[in-house]
RNA sequence: GUGGACGUAGCUCAGCUGGUAGAGCACCCGGUUGUGGUCCGGGAUGUCGCGGGUUCGAGCCCCGUCGUUCACCCCA
């Protein structure tokens, strides 16, 4: 009798080989340019208290409201798995006080993140999100420096047809005046009530309605940008002559929506041309005031999340990455016992030395195990038999060339 | 959550108007003594996603369910 077999939950997104070796360099893609500006890992749990996503990323985000996996634990709290990274990042830092030190605190961090949202390519109940944030710090450059280093990850990857998209929300103050003109604006449109319910909630939201009549409808309204702050105002040319200056390509998207609520000033998505509906690969921006909401001093903010699988989905949409080149560096083909005993010393020798080095296990015929070498993509092959142990000399063959050349067992590390 | 499409060997898929399943690739073994990739020969593999129904009989029809996918909502 066969038993049922159990399956992944619905909509995850796992990665193995030989994929999975693409997943890990579009991940370290996106992370070294971080890491090369100084930023700094943080660890997080991926489940949080309910509250620190209600209370930081906003109860009128359908992110809170129909997307998180919340449940009561054993102690009757309610738990919720992390549905972003900002949230949980501050309250880290305030938790720990790493805003007591120097300014600004920046940090990276990568991992899942899980919305219970309806499955699509490109969009998963469990997902990968390469992060950083930097708190403290109002300095325009530095908002300048956050997009630069999200850009820098992309291009590291490959990718080339993607734009990067940005806008500012202004300060509180902008945005309240913005959103009673909006709100009046909104009142002449008639719209179905699960429309009229999402303006009512945030009226931004219909900035980005793809519903053709909305669209059209809404380029008459009136734009946030037009009602910046002077402060404002100037904080987001400056972050602009910046990023010119760093010879970054960008396209202002005054209607630009993002759903989490904490975005304030500097708001920027970056977009990529080949992946249908789900096109966001990244996004990020300001978000002044969430360190105060969370509790902890009044410390501005910005960061970033980058989507791992979407970057990856996107290489592979333009072609720009594939699962070539050698895994590993030598493969040792023991013949007998105590050439087995030999071939496992070899092999850990040389590891220590940072060589990637398999070896052929198990009772198989010469024929056999050359297969499995040329299979697991080694560069080089030897076989180790007692004649090699006798002459203290292996035939090293490159697997590429088919060609052969004697070295000594010793020298071998030289040679690869 | 809403709507559409799909679900056959590990993978990509074929299977005519219902008569108890096939191809290519991959995989394993062999082509005589210690060297792979080509070639040749041989081989294993499917409760046709799952459950129910209609029928003498269902991979093909109906219902449900699970999953995938595309779009909406939303977003990484």
């Amino acid at each position: 009798m066969v038993r049922q077999k159990v399956q992944a939950p619905k909509g995850v997104s796992e990665y193995f080989p030989p994929r999975s070796k693409l997943f890990e360099f579009v991940r370290e893609s996106l992370i070294a340019p971080a890491r090369s500006a100084g930023y700094q890992l943080m660890e997080l749990p991926v489940f949080e208290d309910t509250e620190l996503f209600t209370r930081g990323v906003g109860e009128s985000t359908d992110v809170v409201s129909k997307e998180m996996y919340t449940f009561t634990d054993r102690g009757d709290r309610s738990i919720t798995l992390r549905p972003e990274g900002t949230a949980g990042a501050m309250r880290a830092v305030i938790e720990h006080s790493l805003d007591r030190g120097a300014l600004p605190v920046k940090i990276w961090y990568s991992g899942a993140y899980f919305r219970a949202e309806r499955p699509q390519a490109g969009r998963y109940r469990q997902f990968y999100q390469v992060g950083i944030e930097a708190i403290g710090l109002d300095d325009p450059a530095i908002d300048a420096e956050v997009i630069a280093i999200a850009d820098a990850g992309f291009k590291a990857i490959g990718l080339k047809k993607y734009r990067l998209e940005i806008t500012s929300l202004g300060d509180a103050q902008s945005r309240a005046a913005h959103r009673i003109d909006l709100m009046k604006f909104i009142a002449t449109l008639e719209l179905d009530e699960a429309t009229a319910a999402r303006a009512a909630l945030n009226p931004l939201r219909l900035f980005d309605d793809k519903r053709e009549e909305i669209r059209a409808a809404m380029l008459k309204a009136p734009l946030l940008m037009e009602y910046l702050s002077d402060a404002s105002r100037a904080h987001f040319e400056s972050v602009k002559g910046y990023l010119d200056a760093l010879g970054i390509l960008y396209v202002l998207n005054p209607r630009m929506v993002r759903g989490l609520d904490y975005y304030t000033g500097t708001t920027f998505e970056f977009v990529h041309e080949l992946l249908g509906a789900q096109s966001g690969i990244g996004g990020g921006g300001r978000y002044d005031g969430l360190m105060h909401e969370l509790g902890g001093q009044e410390l501005s903010g910005i960061g970033f999340g980058l989507g791992v699988d979407r970057a990856l989905l996107a290489a592979e949409a333009e072609g720009v990455i594939s699962v070539d080149g050698f895994v590993s560096d030598l493969f040792i083909i023991p013949l007998g016992d105590s050439a087995m005993v030999k071939a496992l010393g070899l092999a850990m020798q040389l590891r220590n030395a940072g060589k990637v080095v398999e070896i052929a296990f198990g009772e198989r015929a010469l024929k056999g195990a050359m297969k499995a070498a040329d299979k697991s993509g080694a560069r080089y092959v030897v076989v180790l038999g007692d004649n090699e142990i006798a002459t203290k000399s292996v035939e090293l063959k490159n697997m590429n060339s088919g060609v052969s050349t004697s070295v000594t067992i010793d020298s071998l590390i030289n040679a690869l």
